[in-house]
DNA sequence: CGATCTGTTGATATCCTTCAATTTTGGTGG
DNA sequence: CCACCAAAATTGAAGGATATCAACAGATCG
């Protein structure tokens, strides 16, 4: 399970934004990531055009998807941090449309569909966090689209910035804006749609008009409120805000039912 | 239900692409699409910083996600075609981060929380179907990040106009690589991020170059490979190659289980 | 049948890329 | 500990793709 500082494993952390979890549903979660391994910095954990055979999560270090271009470029397309559980239902898929790499030495469980398929079915509180946390992915791609799609490269060096924070403070991996960043450059821009050389100028102009200090793989932003402002963006889109109360209770009266039924394990 | 032309809805057609579906299946899936609404063009059906209410399927029409940005501009975020069964577990949610319009004339059929849940736990092939739904409206997203990363405006337009055919032909909408398409040139800048002067350029170019035809709201592909090559893509990300073998037999036995306990229609 | 979108075209501006060096950093082995 | 090398960061100059501005024509619709 390898828990954090804090104790609570990343994935608690997160999903815990969703809803309260209880001690056997930390259980499950922890039982999860029992089997995790190491991988080493940059490497492929998943290969475009192989097929997929499980979900991961990952419980530390940091990992991007990613597709190489015909004429060789790269698009990063997005970010894995600690507990993030991602690919739950790859398993429906015949082949991976894009690869999966570490950034950085990286600690990983293997999830296979038995597995997936008992803790949506016998848990769920669990199961909606899941879906929760889905939807939260779908928004975390739905603002990338909005970055490059309409915001200048000031706009979304803030907003990836911002956003690296934000998720990095959701799972208590952060301290005061301050956190682990293992990107470089050149990774930057292929996440953003830029040159590493235009990538450079930008941090060099926030670095000097006082809104980040970024050396030796850390980051802090000193000024988020301007920061923001420059990403035309907010964290709400991260949906961190709890599950609806009637959503809650319902999923309450749902756990009360399993447990009357068969107490404190997954089903078969 | 409205079925297409063909006699089968979109949505069976769409799900048909993952497996084979069952009569009791399709009906269950018709009766999702019994009580759609019609919309005039060119309104909200969800609006962003509401709260979420339900989940929709598009039975006819055409709609988008988009989001404004703070100086007014906006991003659209992706297109809503028929057979598109979007945002079920949408209810999890407090707010929406973005809104959602009709493009045209459009019907739709709500679908509650009690109605989702009910399908996917007593309906394994449709809980199996959706979810690989899911996973490909994932990868139509992953696609749009790369082609704004990426691409350059040609390869965009490319891009989009093959996704656009792709994924109406899968639905049995299209006719020899010709669509209706209801976008105005804003509306297509608005999803490439560009502006509707470059979008005008990019279309005059590629019909003289005689690639497509697009007039009266009608589009033609004259040439896909040509097109594909422009984009640098292929439609390999909408996983319409079906259920991977072992995936379509387990379904299979989850679905005899089913049938043996309680036959042919949704539990309670 | 005017009013308002929508599409089209040309001229100019600009943000970002490209290309090319140079410096700094980090890692590795002697 | 230092020498060495490759990767990463940095800086400058020039070019290009797309934006912006402006004007007009054509389509669509109440």
């Amino acid at each position: 399970m390898k828990p954090q500082s804090g104790g609570r494993s990343a994935l608690v952390a997160k999903l815990s934004h969703f809803a309260a979890l209880s001690d056997a549903d930390v259980r499950v979660l922890d039982e999860l990531c029992a089997g995790e391994e190491p991988f080493p910095a940059r490497v492929d954990i998943v290969v475009e055009g192989t097929a997929p055979r499980a979900g991961f999560v990952l419980t530390q270090g940091m990992a991007c998807r990613y597709r190489l271009l015909p004429d060789g470029r790269r698009q990063i397309l997005g970010f894995l941090i600690p507990g993030d559980f991602f690919d739950p239902y790859v398993f429906l898929l015949r082949t991976m449309d894009h690869s999966i790499a570490t950034l950085m030495p990286t600690r990983l469980a293997r999830v296979e569909r038995e597995r997936v398929i008992a803790v949506f079915a016998g848990r769920p509180r669990l199961a909606a966090a899941c879906w929760w946390s889905a939807l939260q992915d779908e928004a975390i791609q739905r603002e990338r689209v909005v970055a490059l799609g309409r915001r200048d490269a000031r706009g979304r060096v803030a907003y990836l910035l911002c956003e690296l924070v934000w998720r990095q403070t959701a799972i208590g991996a952060s301290d005061d804006h301050a956190i682990r960043l293992p990107l470089t450059q050149v990774e930057l821009a292929d996440a953003l749609g830029l040159t590493p050389v235009h990538i450079n100028r930008v941090l060099q102009e926030f670095r000097k008009a006082g809104l980040i200090a970024l050396e030796r793989r850390r980051l802090r932003l000193h000024d988020m409120a301007t920061l923001q402002l420059i990403a035309g963006s907010s964290k709400a889109y991260l949906h961190l805000d709890g599950a609806p109360e009637e959503v809650a209770r319902y999923i309450d009266r749902l756990e009360r039912h399993r447990d009357g039924s068969a107490p404190d394990a997954e089903r078969p």
